[in-house]
DNA sequence: GAGGCGTGGAG
DNA sequence: TCTCCAAGCCT
């Protein structure tokens, strides 16, 4: 049996069952392929059934605010997802006539589609030939032919993506595509479980005892440090929120008012600053300090403080996106994980926040 | 084409 | 604690 064949039929065998792989509805596969974009399946399965069940069409999704969109996200990352989703969601009613497409022609062209979602969207729904290359495909091809083109270059992407159209199956594009995802995923994984594998008498990589070093992939910079100061101030019981704007992380979303600086600043040292009295005035008073908190994104380490303010004055009511809250609509707002997480155990005060 | 974008799990 | 990474895409 030739690749192809081994791993359709060790898919056979092994593959797990999952919602996704029981409809053809193109909306349907969008949105767990966005969902899984970068996203394990265990943390990614919780929302897929919370989406669905929520906007079981795309006129119910596209019918959302971009703000219950990115509530309903909170928590899964990329948040850039969510947005071009709703703005997909909004293109597909006003020019596909609410029929969300299945072809990966007209699948490529979207907001939030690149090469991998076009072709698993229009292969799982239509049965296209597109080969889809995620990590997983880059994994399994460069050990079985031992490819060490660095996959996230250029020259790596577009022969993994040439390789990977040759070795689709023609008659079942849509199975072939499931089962060498499948196979990286459970078989072929970045600690790989050759004794158990059956593709191992053809694999490249194991012969050559290379299975450790492939696939090659270019060292990606280092994280840059950040100091994110947050302000909890409250007034009749509200909280001052901010609403971030574009050209940084968690575009739209909603945290504390901030005040970044350059380096680990006390809180004395900040009060002085110009930024904050410009904001807070200089009679404000500090009671507790919490943090720093360490959180970690992909490319940042942020080390955030949490400062109780009281006595402030109040200019910064001009400030673009600063909003007092009343508690029960906080629970409403799209937080990043690190703001969500303060506001839910906050000590000195009980926010009713789920999920 | 390189840099940027979240979060949580595994080793 | 640290590194790598998990069904990528946008600018």
């Amino acid at each position: 049996m030739n690749f192809t064949q081994e791993v359709i039929s060790w898919y056979h065998l092994h593959k797990r069952d999952l919602p996704w792989r029981k409809t053809r509805d193109p909306y349907l596969i969008w949105l767990s392929e966005v969902i899984l974009q970068q996203t394990r399946v265990d943390q990614g399965m919780p929302y897929y059934y919370r989406f669905s069940e929520k906007y079981p069409t795309v006129a119910d999704f596209a019918a959302a605010t971009e703000d219950e969109i990115l509530k309903m996200w909170q928590g899964l990352g990329y948040y850039s997802r969510g947005r071009n989703m709703h703005h997909t969601a909004g293109l597909v009613m006003r020019t596909h006539g609410g029929i969300f497409p299945g072809s990966y022609q007209a699948l490529i062209g979207l907001k939030g589609i690149g090469e991998y979602t076009a072709a698993a969207i229009s292969s799982f729904a239509e049965n296209e030939k597109r080969a889809v290359v995620d990590g997983n495909v880059f994994r399994v091809l460069s050990r079985y032919f031992n490819i060490d083109t660095p996959i996230n270059s250029t020259a790596g992407k577009k022969t993994f993506t040439r390789l990977a159209n040759e070795l689709i199956d023609p008659r079942y594009p849509a199975l072939y595509n499931q089962a060498i995802m499948e196979f990286g995923a459970l078989q072929c994984r970045p600690k790989p479980e050759c004794p158990t594998c059956p593709l191992r008498p053809g694999c490249l990589a194991y012969q050559l005892g290379k299975t450790a070093d492939l696939p090659v992939k270019d060292k990606k910079k280092a994280s840059r440090q950040r100091y994110f100061n947050y302000i909890v101030a409250q007034r009749d019981g509200r909280m001052l929120m901010n609403k971030r704007g574009p050209g940084d992380i968690w575009q739209n979303m909603y945290e504390l008012p901030l005040i970044e600086t350059n380096a680990l600043t006390s809180p004395a040292d900040l009060l002085i600053s110009p930024e904050f009295t410009q904001a807070f005035g200089t009679q404000a008073v500090v009671g507790n300090v919490y943090g720093p908190v360490k959180h970690v994104l992909t490319h940042q380490n942020i080390a955030a403080t949490f400062i109780i303010l009281s006595g402030f004055e109040e200019f910064f009511l001009n400030n673009s996106g600063w909003i007092y809250v009343d508690p029960e609509s906080l629970d409403k707002l799209a937080m990043p994980k690190l703001i969500f997480a303060f506001l839910k155990n906050y000590p000195e005060i009980q926010f009713n926040l789920t999920n």
